[in-house]
DNA sequence: CGAAAGTAGTTACAAATGAAACTAATTCAT
DNA sequence: ATGAATTAGTTTCATTTGTAACTACTTTCG
């Protein structure tokens, strides 16, 4: 079995060629990858802790705190301290995170259609089918 | 469209699940992922140089220089200087390289048979397919 | 109630990484 | 044939990352 054959790393040369590619939808507007991965997740909902957003954009406590404090200073989210819970923080996207929010998603839409252009609906929905076969199992 | 929803998002899941999920398999021999990569593919040629390695792993020439120098002390590969170019060296696996390679080849095989076992020959096809399809895209 | 345990998020520090500079050898171009 | 450009591989250093410790607050339970 050649490296070449592998499954992990088919994946895994399929995954940075993606982000690579992708990252050159977001880059021009000054984002990161985690920085786009917050944005993505707040961009549909209207205010979440950071608990919330590192699980949803599975980066760590860590990641996801810097990648807020870049947002801020950015000025494209807003955050406020909870008042239910004073340890926690709401964020949201700022009007000019709404605005940058709105103008990435059709771009990244577009990218990702460009992309499976070659991939017929059934082919893709197997991959799907497959992706997530492999990603459940323990 | 959801974060969840976005095909570089899944593939990057994906391609940590198996990362760490095979991880698991080489570093009881005490292994990282680019040095069990750079075994992987000296396991199936003779000699190698450090230049060639780096492009079949896809690690970049550092990694490679790093991951040649680890194997190195733990004793797994032998390094030579080319007679014919000597900037470079040959790199091969040494006696105690070819047993730990020979004794996690069937080990990896067996843990992507694992992987694979809910999906049908069928379904796997198109999967690769897709793979190559996204791969080769520019 | 109030002390102990637990949780949200940040900060500090050590380790891993990547870009660029470097060494040593080879090839190219005149 | 020789100096300039190129290449193989390593080292250096600044940046990024991850782990663990920390702060501030909340919950639990005796």
């Amino acid at each position: 079995m050649q490296l070449n054959d592998m499954l992990a790393y088919k994946v895994a040369m399929l995954s940075s060629d993606l982000s690579e590619s992708l990252a050159a939808v977001y880059e021009p507007y000054g984002l990161t990858m985690p920085e786009w991965r917050v944005m993505a997740t707040l961009g549909s909902a209207t205010s979440l802790t950071s608990k919330y957003i590192a699980a949803a954009t599975r980066l760590d406590k860590v990641k996801t705190s810097r990648a807020l404090q870049q947002l801020e200073s950015k000025h494209l989210i807003v955050r406020e301290t909870s008042e239910i819970d004073k340890r926690a923080i709401n964020i949201s996207l700022s009007a000019e995170g709404v605005r940058t929010y709105n103008a990435l998603t059709p771009l990244v839409a577009k990218w990702q259609t460009y992309r499976l252009e070659n991939i017929t609906d059934d082919e893709y929905h197997i991959f799907l089918k497959v992706i997530n076969s492999l990603s459940q199992q323990k």
